[in-house]
DNA sequence: CGGGTTTCTGTAAACGTTTCCGGCAGCTGG
DNA sequence: CCAGCTGCCGGAAACGTTTACAGAAACCCG
C-alpha cells in the first residue's frame, strides 16, 4: 500500500518517498527541468506506479492563475447563447484553459454578482453578454478584480474590451431587403423595448423605414418577450384585422419568426406569398422550419470567438508593462436571404 | 494605500493587520463563529473597506473541494445537450456549486481524458455523457478519482451511477403510433449504428415494427450522421422511387426530422397528408417547424436534472461511511403528438 | 591533485486559507 | 481569595505545489 496523504490521492510527498529523493526533484523532474538520469528514472517510475495526477488547486495557489475563464450569458436555452458558448469554448480550450459556465438568468443581480465574483480568483477572466447595462454594471465593470470582455455595447467611457454587434445596421438590412423585394406594410415584432437589443432593433427599424419612405405604423409594431410563443401571440394581435394586413413581419429574432410563422401557418396564409417573413440571428432555428428563413445574422459565433480571443491575449500581456488599451469591435451585420422572403410574382 | 500582498488583491493578512488581530480572528470573524463585538466590528470594518473577497483557490486547497462540477458532453450544438446542460446548471446553481463545461466533440479519447482529469481536483464531480462506452471507458470508470454519473447506458457491473434514456421504448412509441394512425410503409432515418443510441433505436424500431405485423425492410432503413442536412440528403435517397414511397418516416432526433421535412416540402409533398413525419428527443426544435413535429421526449431535461442530483448527494454522504451503492435509474420516454402524424381522412 | 566551474540536490519559504491548541483574561462560587 | 470555568485570542501547522538559495557532488583543466 503507498503511502499517501489522508485524501488517498498521491502527491508529490508520497512520490519523494517512494523514489527517495526530495520533493524539490520530484517538481523539477515533473515539469522536465534538469536532473540527473538516474532521478529521472526513478521520479517517474513512482509517478507512473501511483498515479500520481497533480493537484490543480495547489499549482493555482501558487503560481495565481486558475486557467479556468468564465463566460456568463443570460440563457442557454437562447441558442445565440449556444452558439457563443460553442465558439468561446473552442477558442478556450485551444488555449488550455477550461470553462466556467454561467447562466444569470437575465438577472441584473445576477450578473453583477459574477463581476464582483472575479476577486475571488475562481477564474482567470470573464466574458460576459448582459441583457441590460445599468449604473451598476459601469460602476462593477471599473472596479473589476480582473480582466473582463463584454459582449454588448457599452458607453464609450468604460475600460473595458467590448465586442458589439450592429443590430442598427442589421435591422435596416433587413427593412431594406423586404422592400426592395416589394413590401410595403411591414410589421416588426420586437423584444423587450428595456433591453439593449430591443432598443438597437427598435432604432435600427424606424431609420431603415424612413430610409425606404415608408412610416413608422404604431399598429405595426409589437413588444414582447423573446420566444416562440410570444411570436405567435404578437402576430395573431397583428393579423387581428383583416383590412390592415401586414404583407411582411420583420422580427426581433428567430424565435419570434418561428412563432409568427406558426400563427400565419395556422390562418391559412402562405410564406412568402401572402406574407414574407425575416428573424434574427440566423440560428439553427433559421433553418429548421419551412420554409427556411431569412435572418440577420449577426455574428454570435464571431463575437464569441473574438471575444474570447481578446480575453486570452490580455491575459497574455504581463500586467506591469503599459497596460493594453481597451478595444471595441463590431461584428458587421449580414443578411442571409431564404425563401421566407422571395418576392411574389405580384410583388416584385 | 492599503497594505496588500503583492497580487494587489486584499488577502486575510491585509485586513488583520489594519484591524489589528491576528489572522485567526480574522478568519474566525467572517466565518461567523464566536468573537467579541470589539473584534467582530473591526474585522467587518476593515474587510469592507478593502473590499476583500475571499481566495475561492486558498480556500478550496484548505478544505480539499473546490465546489464546482464538471459537465462533458459531444456538442453543444445538438440541443438535446443544451437542454441536459440548462438542467444540471440549474441544479448545481441551487446547491452552490459551479458548473464547469467540457465539450469533447465526441470524441473517445477526450472522453477518457476528462475521466481521467477527475484526479487534478479541478472539479469535486462528474457528470459525463460519453456517445460510446469502450473498453478504455469502464476502466477509467471503475478507477475514476472522483464521483462520477454517467448519462447513458453502462455494463451492468461497473459500479457507477447511471441516468439513462430508454431509447427502445421510445422508438417503439413512435411507430405503434405511426400504425395507429394508418400508416404502413415506415422509413426510418437512424444516426451512426455504432453509437449507443443508434444501436438502441434500432432496436427498438425492430421490436415495434414486428409488434405491429410489420416488416423490416432494408430499403426503407437510412443510417447517416445526426443533423439536418443528413436528413434530408437520407429522405432524397427514401424518395428516390416514386412507387416505394414510405407513407410516414420515423427519424432518431428532430434535426434528422427537420431535414427529411424540408426534403418532402421541396418536393412538394404534404406533411402529414402525404407522409407522416416523428422524430425524437423533442427538443425546441420540435416546435420550431411547420408543422410542429410528433416527437418522443426521452427526458433529456430529466436526465441531466436528475444525473446532478445523484451527484449531489454523492457529494454530501461522506465517504467513509458504508459508500452508496451504485444507482441506476431510467428515465421513460414520452410521445408528443403534434400535427405532424395527424392521420389523414384516407387513411384514418 | 587542487581550485574553479558546472550540475544537481535538498531545505525552506511562499501562495491564502482554516483550525487545533495553549494561554490569558475575566468571571463565578465556595 | 483562590480554584475552576468560560470565552476569546494568537501562534502555528496544514493543504500540495513551485522556486530561491545554498550546499554537495561531479567534472575539467592546469
Amino acid at each position: 500500500m503507498p503511502r499517501t496523504q489522508s485524501g488517498g490521492q498521491p502527491t508529490i510527498v508520497s512520490i519523494a518517498e517512494r523514489a527517495e529523493v526530495s520533493i524539490a526533484s520530484v517538481s523539477r523532474v515533473l515539469n522536465g527541468l534538469g536532473a540527473r538520469r538516474d532521478t529521472v528514472e526513478r521520479v517517474e517510475r513512482a509517478a507512473a506506479e501511483l498515479g500520481y495526477v497533480p493537484n490543480a488547486v495547489a499549482r493555482s495557489l501558487k503560481d495565481g492563475r486558475t486557467r479556468q475563464l468564465t463566460f456568463a450569458m443570460p440563457d442557454i436555452g437562447n441558442p445565440v447563447y449556444v452558439a457563443m458558448v460553442r465558439a468561446i469554448q473552442s477558442v478556450t480550450k485551444a488555449a488550455g484553459y477550461r470553462l466556467l459556465l454561467h447562466s444569470t438568468d437575465a438577472v441584473v443581480d445576477d450578473e453583477l454578482a459574477v463581476l464582483r465574483s472575479l476577486g475571488d480568483r475562481t477564474s482567470d477572466g470573464l466574458v460576459i453578454c448582459p441583457i441590460r447595462i445599468t449604473d451598476e454594471h459601469v460602476e462593477a465593470l471599473r472596479t473589476a478584480a480582473g480582466p473582463v470582455v463584454v459582449i454588448g455595447s457599452l458607453p464609450d467611457d468604460v475600460p473595458v474590451d467590448s465586442v458589439r454587434a450592429d443590430s442598427v445596421a442589421g435591422a435596416a438590412l433587413a427593412v431594406r431587403h423586404l422592400h426592395e423585394t416589394g413590401r410595403r406594410r411591414i410589421a416588426f415584432v420586437n423584444g423587450p423595448p428595456d433591453t439593449v437589443p430591443g432598443r438597437n432593433r427598435d432604432e435600427g427599424f424606424r431609420t431603415a423605414m424612413a430610409e425606404c419612405g415608408l412610416v413608422y405604423d404604431d399598429a405595426l409594431v409589437v413588444h414582447t418577450d423573446f420566444g416562440i410563443d410570444s411570436g405567435a401571440e404578437a402576430a395573431e394581435r397583428l393579423l387581428a384585422d383583416d383590412a390592415s394586413r401586414p404583407d411582411a413581419v420583420f422580427c426581433a429574432n428567430d424565435q419570434l419568426a418561428l412563432g409568427v410563422a406558426r400563427a400565419l401557418h395556422s390562418r391559412g396564409l402562405r410564406i412568402p406569398e401572402d406574407v414574407a417573413v425575416a428573424g434574427m440571428d440566423d440560428s439553427l432555428l433559421a433553418q429548421a422550419g419551412w420554409p427556411p428563413l431569412t435572418s440577420v445574422d449577426l455574428g454570435s459565433t464571431e463575437r464569441g470567438r473574438h471575444a474570447a480571443e481578446l480575453l486570452l491575449e490580455r491575459l497574455r500581456t504581463p500586467d506591469g508593462t503599459h497596460p493594453l488599451a481597451p478595444r471595441t469591435s463590431t461584428a458587421p451585420p449580414r443578411l442571409v436571404v431564404r425563401a421566407s422572403t422571395a418576392p411574389t410574382a405580384v410583388n416584385s
